[in-house]
This record gives structure tokens, C-alpha cells and sequence, in this order.
DNA sequence: AAGTACGTGTCAGATAACCTAACATTTATT
DNA sequence: AATAAATGTTAGGTTATCTGACACGTACTT
């Protein structure tokens, strides 16, 4: 609980995130635009991103990078927040919800070797 | 050793490492002209900082708070770099290397309370 | 084939953040 | 009182980032 504090801490600009992620400045600011990431802002307007914001960018990048589009992504990271099925709003078809869960599922299964191949932060910081 | 290299990455500017060691933009700077730190530089001249620098500026801070000066406390971190006596050139008299080694110790138990008290780094990541 | 949406590149103009250098201030020591 | 050490403050210049707009390539759709 305490390790996602510090985590969440804004620290990096994103001419740091750029290069830990390999994203373009074009890129992380569109993901931001589609509500993927949110990071925390200086009194003068400038981006700060944290650990988390870093390990997500890189989410985003393999998820892209395996052809679904934001939209899909935005779901994916939607379900991560309410992995408790609420019986009382559906908000999706049983379909839709199945295909999500079969996807994530996929997923879960990659990213051991998927950050481990391209960047995973846990080099970062010990 | 491969923790030493993440936490020795550049990664933060400026005006974080303030917020995190509460130190002036100016302190930093003058440490760094006395040799305490060796931040990196962007193309553009900017200063990026590592953990290690931040902690390296926390410790600084609380030798300074104790009295030492900047002098001093380069000698201080000389001798974490050259533990080993070296019999062949002894670069300081017995009497300030005795000295010195008092200062240490006393310095090495203090730390653990000190760091704990204002602001370890290891707060901040996981 | 033409049209549309999506993800990204690129540019322009504005400004925040950082740089160095110089001088001022404070405190402790001589 | 004079000096030195550590820090504050200011000025002028440069870099990094911001938003917004338009361009481009690719994949679908009609």
C-alpha cells in the first residue's frame, strides 16, 4: 500500500519518460489526451510522471504494439479497476465482458516476458 | 551492483531533487562546485540527478546540520572511496586521519536515526 | 476509388524552468 | 573590524515543454 505511494510519486519529466519508454513526446501526450495516463502537472503547467505513469506508458506501448487500439486498451485498463463484477450495472453485453476477460487473460500471460524483453522499470530502482 | 547502476541513472531535475532533499537550487549548485556531487548534464546543460545523488545531498545535508564543513565532509567521502589505509602514501597526518576516523564514526551511527527522521530516499521508490 | 478514422510526425509561437555570473547578506572566526 | 564560508537574490540568456494546428500513412468502409 505504502510501495504505491511512493510509486505514484511525480519525479520524472518527460524528456526522461521519452527515453525510458522509447515513446515520442507526440505519443505520450496523445495517451494522455485519451485518458490512458494522467500525470500530475507543475505550477507551471509542465508534465510530471511517476514510477506507475512510466510502467503504464510501457503497458500501452506492448498493448499497441500487439494491435489493439486505445479504445480496447482504455477497457482493459477499466477492468484492472473494477475487477469485481458488479451484478447490479452491466455495463457491457456478456460478450463484450467475455472477449475483455479472454483478452486480459492473454495479456496477464505475456507481460513476464514482454517487460523483461523490452524494458521493464524494475531496473530503474532498486 | 546491477542495483547501484538503476539507482545511479540520471533522472530527476532540479527543482524535484529540491522538493525531495529541501535543500535551495543554490545550495545544490554550490555543492556541486565543491566537488560533493557529480550530477549529470543533458545536451541542452541541464543538471539530471540520481538516487544516489539525492541521497549523497541528504547526507550533505545532515553533516552540515552537524557542524561539518564542506571541506570536512569531502574528506568524509574521500575515505568511503579509499577505505583500505594505503601504507605507501599517507596523504593526511595521523592526527587528522584519527581525527577523521572519530568524525566517521560518530557520523555512521547517527545515520540510521537521521535518515529515518527527515527524509529517507528509500521513501520514495520501491 | 474515394472517404474516414486512427495514430503519429512536425511546426510555430508562447512560456516555464534552468543556466551562469555577479553582487548582497548572514554568521562564525580571527 | 576584517575575513571566510554558506546562502540569498537578481539579471540576462538558453533549453525544454506547452498547446494547437495541419500533414501523413495505414487500415477500413462505402
Amino acid at each position: 500500500m505504502s510501495q504505491q505511494l511512493r510509486r505514484s510519486m511525480p519525479l520524472l519529466p518527460i524528456s526522461i519518460v521519452m527515453q525510458l519508454t522509447e515513446l515520442s513526446a507526440r505519443q505520450i501526450r496523445y495517451y494522455e489526451d485519451h485518458e490512458l495516463i494522467h500525470p500530475a502537472r507543475t505550477d507551471g503547467n509542465r508534465r510530471m510522471f511517476s514510477l506507475i505513469d512510466v510502467d503504464t506508458l510501457l503497458e500501452i506501448k506492448d498493448l499497441l504494439e500487439q494491435g489493439i487500439n486505445i479504445a480496447g486498451i482504455k477497457k482493459v485498463f477499466d477492468m484492472k479497476n473494477q475487477p469485481i463484477l458488479s451484478i447490479e450495472k452491466p455495463q457491457m453485453t456478456d460478450s463484450e465482458l467475455r472477449q475483455l476477460l479472454r483478452l486480459e487473460m492473454q495479456q496477464s500471460g505475456r507481460f513476464q516476458k514482454a517487460s523483461l524483453r523490452q524494458g521493464d522499470l524494475s531496473r530503474f530502482y532498486h
